[in-house]
DNA sequence: GATGAATGAGCTTTCATTCAT
DNA sequence: CATGAATGAAAGCTCATTCAT
């Protein structure tokens, strides 16, 4: 299961996670533009400390993604295992669509700097995917949501709610009017 | 001052032409790495004529999406005219997100490089959006959609779509039976 | 005979040449830690200039040579039609050792950047090997240069000598010393 | 401050010997690109140990030529006291050259690092030269060399012969061939 | 008007060197 | 004493933009 090389000494551990996460503030502000340079110095630390953790600015991008993925992966196990599995579908789609939306341009930049996000994603949850579809099973079983539903659709449906979600700044009520009518879509008996 | 430019001359207007279409091309091909010099090869024109017509990237850029909204607009009236309102309407929706995934890169480009996709495509249609709000209407009244759809879910949901085919290269199936359960959700009786 | 491409404009042309002679005294100056910074201020061009001309620090590095072989093959053409072949033949002999003399750091700083001085020397002056065998040719034919010597050998010695004149400044007296002792193993009647 | 720097515990002796021999391997290796945490690794200690002997990269790449120079000068004391001064004039002169080629690109790497190898040169074998010229007056005596050639010269055609067979790696063959040329003309009876 | 040579800010990346662990 | 994480100056190179031809 590890794989990770040695546990990391105590601040370099620390410098990692202040990195990615001036990565993830510049990123959101700066777009594209952003710089190394720009993230070395929102992080507080030296530019050669980037290049010690992240060889390469792709590295680092990657990184964003798994990490971000990784969370998410969290979340859809945590909720697999709620009561009732109607609400819990329904509610790890909002929670992941939420989520974008607060990130708002990551995906684009991701995207945009080469990064495969696909890739990035399945490197940092490989079962994101099986806690999905057991989200889903579960809730075809109890009827919530509709049995020709696959995986593919599902994905893609998802996908896209994030992507607008990330470009407009929805509001809450939008934001729900707009789900509210995907998971119509979604629901049996039609 | 002079309200709306004069009609440029026939070569100018060529020009102009080439270079819209050389950008598109080189965008698709090379992504956010694509340059001025590159789109001017391509267009067979000089860097200086680029210039003449965009005189700064992003405007090159945003007459991009405006250009190709305008050509969607141009549909949509057409569209707008049609026996079926209902059928109209799903059409008019299918196509757009077929235009999106033919030209995947564009819109992350134009994201990445700072351009607004919105102002842009605001700018390039003024009655863009009026021209989908007739073809809703029209598919309301004829009982095809949901009475309490409104102009801003459904534009987000369209707009999610088309994000999504840009970015997988769904298959027509898998582009189906996406838009089959979008479409679900869109219509009335629930 | 030319292949060339286009005879570029003529103050292109003119920045070509500042290039390649900022260049050669910015090395001979910094040695290897000359940089193209450096180079372009002293040719009095922005950055991009050089890069135009020159797309990469080897291209540039190895056109020196080349210009540099150019020039003494066309001496070694002249002295190839003088009058006495032996004083010809030592003549040039001499004539490379104190033309590297001049440019001391030159072959170490064009060694040390990883271009082959040999291949950029060949492909400055594809006949200067030929023009060098002609004067060793009529310098035996004259009976001034012993019959056993063979082109790789003398090429050696020659190559020695440049090397050493380059590093050491030497007076004029001892090269003359040290040439003379090289001059007499080169002689007949050993 | 303390003279000549206390004898060195076992340990840290040891530890500048594999330091030296690792930027040998790592310099021959990779040239000018060779870095000091390469050296390090090669040598399988941390890079602060590098720079506790070796307080500066100039600082090791001197202590290279002078540890190599010193062998050197060792051979030449040893051959001083041979049978035949003319054979054991030839024979140094020859080891050195032959030497010089195993290193290829020692002298270079040296050259363009900014050290200069004739004071390292001077520093690591103070008598080198006297050892030199004592093989030379020997062979002078013994009549198996020219009368007026003097030790400037002689270091020069020295340097000279080493340097091309740095450059250019010799078959056996020609260095005799160029070598046997050079050796006539250090001969008497011209 | 059209061309493309010139410009130079700015980017990613490397690496000698320092110093906390 | 040894280690290697951190630093940041400096390098090679790209590319939007300007302007002489």
């Amino acid at each position: 299961m590890s794989g990770e090389a040695r546990p990391l000494r105590a601040d370099a551990q620390r410098n990692r996670t202040r990195v990615l996460e001036a990565a993830e503030a510049v990123l959101a502000r700066d777009g594209l533009s952003a710089s190394m340079r720009a993230i070395a110095q929102k992080a507080g630390v030296g530019l050669g400390t980037i290049y010690r953790h992240f060889p390469t600015q792709e590295d680092l991008y990657r990184a964003i993604v798994t990490d971000r993925t990784r969370r998410l992966a969290e979340e859809a196990h945590t909720l697999s295992a709620a009561e009732d599995p109607g609400a819990a579908f329904f509610a790890f789609f909002t929670r992941i669509v939420v989520n974008a939306a607060r990130n708002k341009p990551m995906a684009d930049i991701l995207v945009g700097s080469g990064v495969d996000p696909k890739a990035a994603m399945a490197e940092g949850a490989p079962d994101m995917r099986s806690a999905i579809e057991t989200l889903l099973v579960n809730a075809q079983k109890a009827g919530a949501v509709r049995q020709d539903l696959r995986m593919p659709e599902l994905l893609a449906l998802l996908a896209g709610a994030c992507l607008v979600a990330e470009r407009n700044q929805w509001s809450d009520e939008l934001r729900d009017r707009a789900l509210g009518i995907l998971f119509d879509g979604l629901r049996p008996n039609h």
